[in-house]
DNA sequence: TTGTTTTATATGATATCGCATATTATATTT
DNA sequence: AAATATAATATGCGATATCATATAAAACAA
C-alpha cells in the first residue's frame, strides 16, 4: 500500500472513491479542460457566461430566455442580467414575441454574430488542438456517450 | 431541413456548433447529472463546495489548503472562506505543519467524518441509479477515458 | 546574518450568482 | 367578462466567487 512514508507528505493515490466516481470524473474533466479555453476567451474579453450565449444563439438565434438558459447552463435570473450586459455592450438585443408578449426573444446583433463566429473559431482550434493533446482517438465514441446521457438527463426531468 | 415551420417555435436541432463541441458536452453532462445529487445534498443542508471538500478529505485527509482547493475544483481563497464556515459548523479543522509553518492541513472531525460517510452512501447510491438510468454498459470505458483526460491536463499546464 | 525572492494562506473589495418573489401576460374556469 | 391559475421575465437582496493584495513563513543569495 502506502509506498513510501518516509517522504514527507502529499500526493497518496490509493483507493479514493472521488477518482472513480463518474460526477466527479465529469466535473473534473470539465473544469480543467474548460479552463484551458476560458482563459483564451478571457483575454477577449469575454466572460464565460457571455461566451455560451453567444455560441448558443450563433446556433439557434432568437430563443427565449427560459430556454436559453437552460442550453447556456445557468440560471434564469442570472441569464438577464447577463443578456442586460451584452446589450449594453451591443452583442444581443431583446425583441419581446408576437405572439407571447411575455416571451422576450435575444438576437445576435451584426457586432455580436461577428464575435461569435470569432470565438467558435477558436473553440475549434482548441478543440483540436486538445484532442490531438490527449491523443485520443476515441473521441466520437466519448461524444456519443456525453450526448445520449445529456439528452437522457434533459428527458428524464 | 426545418420540419414544419407551422408550429409555432423553439426545440431545432439542426447543425448546431456546440452539440458536438468536447467542452459543451462536458460541461452540459456534467451539469445535468451532477444538478440531481446536489439536490440531494441541499436537502442534507450541505453545499457543493463543502460536499466536494468532505468527499476530498474523506478520501485523504489533512491535505494543505492549495492542494485541497484543486481537488475540489475551486479557487484557494474561496476554499479558505469555505473552509472557516466548515470550521463553525464543527465539520473540520485546521492544523498548521509543523514542518512547514506557512502551511495549512485540514482535518475532518468525527462529525465531518460521519457526514461525509453519509454523503458518499448517498453518492454512490445515485450514481448506481444515474448508471442504470443511462443504460450504459461502457461506463468503465467512459471513465477510463475521463481519467487519462484529467491526468492529462493536470499534468500539462 | 541580512536582504531578497518565493511559497502558502488570509483578507478586503467587487462582481457574480441564485433564491424568493414581483410584475406582466396568457390560459383557464366560473 | 371576471376571477383564478399558470407562465415568462425581471428585480432585490443575500450569499458566493473572484481578483488583487496583504501577511507570514521559508528558501535562497549576498
Amino acid at each position: 500500500m502506502d509506498a513510501d512514508l518516509n517522504e514527507i507528505d502529499t500526493h497518496e493515490k490509493e483507493s479514493g472513491f472521488v477518482d472513480g466516481y463518474l460526477l466527479y470524473l465529469l466535473a473534473s474533466a470539465s473544469h480543467l479542460a474548460s479552463g484551458q479555453f476560458h482563459e483564451e476567451i478571457r483575454g477577449a474579453g469575454v466572460r464565460v457566461p457571455e461566451w455560451r450565449v453567444l455560441a448558443c444563439l450563433r446556433d439557434n438565434d432568437g430563443q427565449m430566455v427560459t430556454q436559453l438558459a437552460r442550453f447556456a447552463l445557468m440560471e434564469q435570473s442570472h441569464l438577464t442580467k447577463t443578456i442586460d450586459q451584452m446589450t449594453e455592450r451591443g452583442l444581443v438585443t431583446r425583441r419581446s414575441d408576437e405572439a407571447d408578449r411575455r416571451r422576450v426573444r435575444i438576437f445576435l446583433s451584426e457586432k455580436g454574430r461577428e464575435l461569435a463566429g470569432q470565438l467558435v473559431t477558436q473553440a475549434s482550434a482548441h478543440e483540436e488542438r486538445l484532442i490531438r493533446q490527449l491523443g485520443m482517438n476515441d473521441i466520437a465514441q466519448v461524444k456519443g456517450f456525453l450526448s445520449r446521457m445529456i439528452e437522457t438527463l434533459e428527458n428524464n426531468e
